[in-house]
DNA sequence: CACCAGGCAAGTA
DNA sequence: TACTTGCATGGT
């Protein structure tokens, strides 16, 4: 879908300026990076496994780890769930704290193997809310890699907080709220359309503008945002 | 050499 | 409730 700078049906300029800010800044990121392709990945089954690894990790170490399970194989729910921890961490190595991955990985297989036949988009079709609740019962997968499995891996429109998201927002004034995922998450989400592709872009965009830009600074330079914000 | 990277869970006060 | 710590590789 396209979702053109105020002329798009979901944009209501009737709604509050928190709306037509983030809207305003959505674009301004779009149209100075372009799209960003996230998430990287050929299946479901392997964007969730990438959202497990990269915690706390950089995706350089992440995309050999995920190449190394390729080259054995693995990347499917039958074989990983077969596998023992011990190997499957070696597998991984790359990733760090390869050990504890290891039985991140094999808790989600674990799940997909006993209660949805080995099929990982099989929990698309299961309310957003109510899946979020059985990502979050799985050990090892918080609200940020939940949230990340669910928008990227099952298409579910709900809005992905992190570091980056948290360090965007206050550098650049726009949100002095409580400092609580949820806090951060109903921001997003009680002022933009819950939209998949929004969402999927956003996101994507932000960790781009941090990786390029806002580091440590409020503004750095060549921040696009500039004529964006107060 | 130190510090960080697309977090989480368990422990402490 | 709000910090702190272990996990651990690989790049800067």
């Amino acid at each position: 879908m396209q979702l053109r700078r105020n002329t798009h049906p979901l944009f209501d300029s009737r709604l509050n300026g928190t709306h037509a800010r983030l809207w305003n800044i959505f674009h301004t990121l779009l149209e100075s990076f372009g799209r960003r392709n996230w998430w990287p990945g050929e299946t479901s089954l392997e964007i969730a496994i990438g959202a497990i690894l990269t915690q706390n990790t950089s995706w350089r170490n992440v995309e050999k780890a995920i190449e190394s399970i390729k080259v054995h194989d693995a990347l499917r729910v039958d074989k990983l769930y077969a596998m023992d921890n011990e190997v499957l961490a070696q597998i991984i190595r790359s990733s760090g704290c390869y050990n504890i991955k290891a039985n991140r990985l094999k808790a989600l297989v674990n799940v997909i193997h006993n209660e949805y036949d080995d099929n990982m988009f099989e929990l698309n079709s299961i309310d957003m809310w109510r899946m979020r609740e059985i990502l979050l019962g799985i050990a090892g997968i918080g609200k940020e890699t939940a949230d990340s499995i669910l928008l990227y891996a099952l298409e579910k429109p709900v809005f992905v907080v992190d570091a980056y998201t948290k360090r965007f927002l206050i550098n650049h004034g726009i949100y002095n709220g409580d400092n609580h995922y949820d806090a951060f998450q109903r921001f997003f989400m009680e002022n933009l359309p819950h939209d998949v592709y929004l969402f999927n872009e956003f996101h994507a965009l932000i960790v781009y503008l941090c990786q390029s830009y806002c580091k440590k600074t409020p503004l750095c330079a060549g921040c696009p945002l500039k004529g964006d914000l107060k």
